[in-house]
Order: structure tokens, then C-alpha cells, then sequence
DNA sequence: CAGATTTTCCCACATTTACCCACAATACCC
DNA sequence: GGGTATTGTGGGTAAATGTGGGAAAATCTG
């Protein structure tokens, strides 16, 4: 179970330092294997330990693959799909490809988001928070499940 | 059963002493460790025993994540969620992030709401409480569970 | 095949964080 | 009213984390 807003420091050489909190996390259920690609609906990435990623590549795969809308999605997440080790520091190289699809300079937010992380640029991170916090729940139509969710 | 009203201090390091009166009941139910995140209708924080919180996020998980409405509700709760323990002393360590999202600074409120605590800052709660005071009950229309019931 | 360049891996330092201890203030009791 | 216990506050130190650089290995190119 990932949670938390972590501001983090991309160095010269494209590397994030992994929070501490979450490394024994990660070594425990994937030994620092994970996997990043890119998320189709928002400038973000996506984080996942390597055997989260396998079940959802897994299904991915398993779309019918003469639907245009289920191509789409297998070549934009698993075209996508990076392998990533942590390194001896716990941080992570992230490619630059990965890097220019989140706009990732200097400054970054990882994001915990249960069984992956989210990983945006700070500035993209506040802009799309903002919109969020003005956005009236009335304005969207609420899943049913919602409804009852009492915090 | 958490309630009351208790103006707090912050120190320089941005932390907070949990009044004594709670702590017995805190250090039994989770053993100090509490979960704060971000409450989006208000700029204040909410604060969870741990256990209580793991069912809600499971809860905030289980929706479905195509759905922006949801996608929203995760990104927003589970993303600020943040794991926080006492320390020897009784005191909680805010996050610069939490504290900036609800204007935290020196003097702030924490008010017991059942399962929960809400974090305010002095001012932000003297303002809220009194647009409420102020609003008038006719203005609002009540849900059904309220009409019956009696103080 | 040799040279040059990029990439990966690892080590060391500087900074920050977390933990702990000690004192001050308040409340309570005798 | 004084003494004692409990709570609130602040700061210091050791450990762990973040950051940068350097060397070796692998790859690409001429």
C-alpha cells in the first residue's frame, strides 16, 4: 500500500533518490525491480513493482487485439513499459524518453497510490491538483459506489 | 470515539503536540501510528488511526479507476496521505506539504470528529465555524436523516 | 579492430532528519 | 501555599538520507 506526496530531486544524470520510507517496501515484494511507463489520460508516469505489472500486462495483453481502442492502449502502456532496478543508493535512472513524456525536469513529485506510484513534475503536479480542488463533486456524475463512501 | 476542540502550537519544526487525553486512547488503538491527508472540501487536514484509514483507502481504491470523478478522489486522498508516528513525547511531525496545503503556521485547532481529527489553522477554523453560524439552516435543504433527528 | 563515447555501477561527502534528553510551565494534590 | 507529577517546548547529536562525482565496463563508430 503506497500513500504520500513526496517532493524529490531529479539530479543532472536523470536519477530520483526513492524516499526511504518505501525501499524496504520495494525490496521486500520485488527486490527494486520495477517497471514505468507512461499514463495515457494525464502528462504522468507510472510506477509499478514488477510483478503488479506482469498481472496488468497480462490482461492488457489479453484485449482483443483487432479493437482499435484496445491496440491503442497495448502500444501507448506496453510500448511504454521500462524495466527499472534501484540502484546500491535506492535511486532509480529514469530513460528520457519517459523523462520528456512527464515534462520531468528538476523538481518532482512522487505519488503513492496504493499498488503503484505516480510520478509527476512539481509544476504539473500543482496546476492538476488545483483543478481538482475547484472541481464541484456535482459537476461529475459520482459512480454509486461513491455515494456511500463516508470519510 | 474522538471530540473537543483544542487549540495547539506548532513548534519551528512544524510539530504538534497531541493533547494528553487523547494519547491513551491512540498509543491502544493503533500504537501510535496515525495517517494524515488533505480534506478537499476545506483547507484542513484529516487524521486517522491507522487502521481506520487502510479501510478507507481500500475503499478509495476499489473504485473504478477510468472513472475521472474517481481518478480525482484517488489522486486527492491517497496521494496526501501520510503516514505520521508519535514520538516519545507525544507529538506529531506535520509535513511541509500537508502543513502549506492548510495554511498551518504556529496556532492551529484540532478537533476531534468521531474516528477521526480534523487539523485546522486557528484562523482558517474561526472563519469557517463562523460562516456556519452565520448561515441560516432553512437556506440548505436538510437530508432525511436529519429531520428526525433530536438533540 | 581500435578508439572514443556513453552508460552503469559504486563510493564518499554534506546535509537533513529523526530521535532523545533536559528544562520550563502548568495543573493537581496534599 | 508549597511540593510533586504531568504536560508542553526547545534544542543537540548521531544516524541515515540525498547528492555528486569518478572509474570501469560496455557499446558504437570509423
Amino acid at each position: 500500500m503506497f500513500r504520500g506526496v513526496n517532493p524529490i530531486n531529479l539530479d543532472a544524470k536523470g536519477r530520483m533518490a526513492i524516499p526511504a520510507r518505501y525501499r524496504e517496501q520495494i525490496t521486500g515484494c520485488c527486490d527494486g525491480s520495477l517497471v514505468a511507463t507512461i499514463d495515457t489520460e494525464a502528462r504522468c508516469l507510472l510506477l509499478y513493482p514488477l510483478p503488479e505489472w506482469e498481472e496488468i500486462q497480462a490482461k492488457i495483453e489479453a484485449l482483443p487485439s483487432f479493437n482499435p481502442a484496445a491496440r491503442r492502449i497495448q502500444r501507448l502502456l506496453i510500448g511504454h513499459a521500462t524495466d527499472l532496478d534501484m540502484d546500491s543508493n535506492g535511486r532509480l535512472l529514469l530513460p528520457a524518453p519517459l523523462r520528456e513524456y512527464a515534462m520531468l525536469e528538476k523538481r518532482v513529485v512522487l505519488l503513492g497510490q496504493g499498488r503503484k506510484f505516480e510520478i509527476w513534475s512539481e509544476e504539473q503536479w500543482l496546476d492538476t491538483r488545483d483543478e481538482y480542488l475547484q472541481e464541484v463533486d456535482g459537476g461529475n456524475e459520482l459512480p454509486d459506489e461513491m455515494q456511500s463512501l463516508s470519510l
